[in-house]
DNA sequence: ATACTAAGTTTAAAAAATCAACTTAGTTGT
DNA sequence: ACAACTAAGTTGATTTTTTAAACTTAGTAT
């Protein structure tokens, strides 16, 4: 895949990565614990084979997925995360929450397991050890010279 | 836009509104200000006038996107988020830390204004009023009949 | 009256995704 | 030993999307 959006922009860039058709869609299913070919292709009805391959390769390459013997005679791989593919599980559970709120219906929702509540998602500053608000937070350039980074 | 994955998922049937190439970035780009078609047409380098337009009109018949006039005479338009439009801002800022983590080149951080320390994304159960551990989380089916909804 | 701008639309070509059939290597049943 | 089966893809044709470039329309500025 080349890289499609030019812009200078983290979110641009990350699409580059995962922001074709079927990506993210195949590596949540990687993560929830679908690991062999088949069982991707089951499960996410409607890919089609050489598609499915093509993402798992592209994948493979950017890092985000690695393949591992598990039997040899018959040779067999399954897929996994890598520590950058789940690292997306943010942004997998971002996606999730608009879900619950704005989906006409919901399959999934997220609960505190000590109390069953919903829970939302939230920013934590590590430094400070405590929650802040996103009107704390500064979006910041991290490219000095162009003003128009995003 | 005809559904295209039809999996029980928040995920797909999210990225089924979403998921259509640049228009996360269009959303984005609308959150940030720009707010007008030829204002995100400069902005997104690359785009074409006619996909521009085209999912400008399907985010607004999706309830994310609203058009609002800004003068009469000549009649002149901008584009603004809906509340739905807004809420995808935690997915804006998932992407943007995995490309800051991830990325060869990162153009962009968060960072608490406070302290200037790089935030991260947490979750939070509003009940508790406590910040919670992944691990701390269930996510669980809304639908008590299909086991295999994700 | 002529040129310019915003906000698109139209049409043709190129690229990507879908669909169905085929391949290859190993395995199991008879 | 041979046929049927399974996993994991590959190949090629068709359809759908996206891109690219030119064109339109209404109002403004000179």
């Amino acid at each position: 895949m080349k890289e499609r959006y030019k812009l200078p922009c983290n979110i641009a860039q990350t699409l580059n990565i995962v922001g074709d058709r079927w990506t993210l869609l195949i590596l949540h299913d990687i993560l929830i614990g679908h690991q062999t070919f088949n069982e991707l292709k089951k499960n996410l009805e409607g890919i089609s084979a050489n598609l499915l391959s093509d993402r798992l390769k592209h994948l493979e390459k950017a890092g985000l997925v690695e393949t591992e013997v598990y039997t040899k005679h018959p040779p067999r791989y399954q897929y996994k995360l890598t520590e950058s593919g789940r690292d997306l599980e943010p942004v997998f559970d971002a996606l999730l929450l608009w879900g619950r709120d704005h989906l006409d219906h919901c399959y999934k929702k997220m609960v505190h397991s000590d109390c069953q509540h919903e829970v939302e998602l939230s920013y934590y500053c590590p430094s400070c050890k405590k929650t802040v608000d996103k009107s704390e937070i500064n979006t910041i350039s991290t490219v000095t010279s162009d003003l128009y980074t995003r």
